[in-house]
Formats: structure tokens, sequence, C-alpha cells
DNA sequence: TGTACATCAGTGAACGCGCGTTCACTGATGTAC
DNA sequence: TGTACATCAGTGAACGCGCGTTCACTGATGTAC
């Protein structure tokens, strides 16, 4: 008769509740609205509970940028794997953010988190690899020109990204995201001019 | 003999002194570490001395946030002006950005400040023309082109500035910003290709 | 199968802190006559 | 030139709040024998 098993003492999987929690806040709230009383208090535990698997609150942050980092470059591989195009993989750039709002919000917020951890860095780079690589294969020959074109694509699908999220594109981009971003996209190596 | 004519009563010129209080706060420690006691301690006042001139903290950002939109429409204007060229507003944009980072931090994190404030909203829609007429004007004749264009331009300036300010872009660009947006930007119109 | 013990996960009280906002106030300035 | 009065700018004490972090603790689980 073990009717009312309410909160067991161990959680089960509180590290990830906790992951969960953080970017329902970040979601609803923002970045710098997370704390750890209020992300202890979504898991349904005690407030200190958190500090024992993060160790503090950057930390905990630390944990859910590196996660955001991971799923971008698993976002781009994939692309990259499916279409073997450098223009969808910027197309994925836009669709992450837009699907994964709260951890690209937090990704690009570096005071809030540890920003030299090492798995962080590592997560971050593995991304960047799939916006610099096929960019430079993609634009000409020349020296140079492959990383410039390399941030000129990273910077045309971040920014857009990031406008799209504050609400400073027009209305049709906002209702179809990935269309526009490929519009966009396109006048950078004149994919369909004329 | 008033030699020791320390701190008047009255400030002189207040509200001038806690923009740029804020305006260090905000390049020292970033957007969401402003207080009104630390912006008060700066201007070498009391704490609630703030709240006279702007009503509470939302206020003073949007006073700060207002003022940054204000710039950067003369910015562009006079990129505009001068050079009449498209490519060269999105470079004033980057430069805007690079020299009037707190303002430019600020600006796009609307959950901050109030966003719908109409001498904000009329200074940012003033920045946003320059960006989407010239666009417009620049790219091909075609309907919707235009506006895609202006979205084209404006999100690559806006991402190149932001992932240069977060330190995500390789050194060469963090030495000579201006010099890598134009090279950045030139691949979208095309205009020194080969 | 049972027992002892180590380890781990989560608790809850306590600390000190900086904050935003309110409020009755006082000092300084400007204006009318 | 002087006086009365209104208005404005800034003060400082007080409030209540949520926060991060620490710490001794207890409940639960796993493991060795």
């Amino acid at each position: 008769m073990a009717s009312e098993r309410v909160r067991p003492y161990h959680h089960g999987d509180l590290r990830r509740a906790l992951l969960r929690a953080t970017i329902e806040v970040i979601a609803e709230r923002g970045p710098s609205a997370v704390s750890m009383r209020e992300v202890a208090r979504r898991a349904g535990v005690s407030h200190a509970a958190p500090a024992h698997h993060f160790g503090d609150k950057a930390g905990l942050l630390t944990a859910v940028a590196t996660e955001g980092f991971t799923l971008l470059a698993e976002s781009l591989r994939g692309a990259q794997e499916r279409t073997g195009e450098f223009l969808e993989i910027g197309v994925a750039y836009v669709r992450f953010a837009v699907s994964n709002r709260a951890h690209f919000a937090l990704m690009f917020r570096p005071d809030l988190y540890r920003a030299d951890d090492p798995q962080l860095v590592a997560a971050k780079q593995a991304a960047a690899r799939f916006l610099y690589g096929p960019a430079a294969a993609a634009s000409g020959r020349r020296a140079g020109r492959g990383r410039d074109a390399g941030i000129a694509a990273w910077s045309l699908v971040h920014g857009f990204a990031t406008l799209l999220l504050d609400g400073n594109l027009p209305p049709a981009a906002r209702r179809d995201p990935e269309a526009a971003a490929r519009r966009a996209a396109s006048h950078l190596f004149g994919a369909h001019r004329g």
C-alpha cells in the first residue's frame, strides 16, 4: 500500500531535472533571471541541492551552455551530412536558435558562465568548425578569403537569429524564420541571384 | 574664501552625470550589473537621487538605450551622407558598436528597459530606416528582394558586431574590426568579388 | 541471508549582502511683487 | 533692493526581499564479508 509514494528522498536524476528547470527559467525570464533557489524550487528540492551537483551558480550555467554548444554542433553536422550545402548549415544555425531559444540566449552571455571551462571550450570549437570549415571550401581559392567568408556567414546567421529572437525582424520573417533565413543567406554566395 | 567649495547641494547636471555613470557601469560589468545605488555612488549623490530623474531603474536604462539608438541613427546618417554607399553604412554600424560598446550592449537587451517607450521606439525606427531603406535601393528591382536584402545586411553587420564584442571572432578581426567588417560585408553585394 | 560500514544525495537553518522603492525631510533656487 | 513664497533637487533612514553560499545534519543506498 505504498499509495502515498511522494517525493522520495533521492530524486533519481536531479542533475537533469535541474538543467531542465534552468532552461525553463531562461525561456520565461531570461538568462540573468536564473537563480539557484528558483531552479531548486522548480525541481522540487531544497535550495541547497543544486550546489551539490554544480558547485555554484556559474557551474550550473556553464553546464547548460556546454549542452547548448554540443546540441548546436550536432545540428550543424546533421545539416552538413544531410545536404552537403553550406547555405543549409546557416539555415540550421537559425533553426537551432529558434527551437532552443533558452540555450541560445545563454550561450552568448559569456559573462554568466565560466567561458574558459575546458568542456565548454571544446563544445564551442566543435560548433565553430562547422561554420568556418565549409565556408572556406565554399568560397574562392584566395588565401584569407575563406576565413572572411566564414566570418561573413557566421555573422549573417548569428545576427539574423539574434535579431529574430529579440523581435527586431519584420512579421514575415517571424512567421517563417527558416525561409526568411534562407532568403537572407542566399544573398551571401549569390545562390539565387537574378 | 570659498576655498572648500565641495559638493554643492545642487549638482548642476545630475541627469547627464547619471547617464554617464550608467554607461561606465555597463562598460565595466555589463548591462545587468547596473544598479541605481551603484550609479548614484559613482555620481557622488545619495542613492535615492536617481529616482528623482528617471523614476525607476527601467526609466534610467530606457533613457540610456534611447540615447544609444539616437547616436546610432546619427552615425548611420553620417555615413550615408559622406559616402552614399550602402556598404559604408554597414561599416558605420560596426564602428558604432565598437566605439559605443556600452550603449550597444544595452540596446539589444530589451528585457532591461521599457521597449515600448515612445521616444525609444522613435529613435529605434530612425536607425532602422537607414538600414532598410538603402538596402532596398541597393538590391535588385524585384518586390520583396529589397526587404530581404535589408534583413541580410542588418543581420550581417549586427551579427558581426555582436560576435566581435563577445570575443568570438579571430584575432585579426579584433585588431582591425572596421576593415574586417568591410571585407565581410563586401561578400553580400559582391562589391569586390574575384 | 544478515550485518556493519562507507558513501552519496539532499535538508534546513543561518549568515551577510546589495538591492529597489518609499517617505518625510531640508537645502537651494527662482519668481512675483 | 528686499521679502515672501513656491518649486525643485537631493538626503538619509527605513522597509522588505531574494539571493548565494556554508555547514552540520540525516536519510537512503550500495558494498564487503
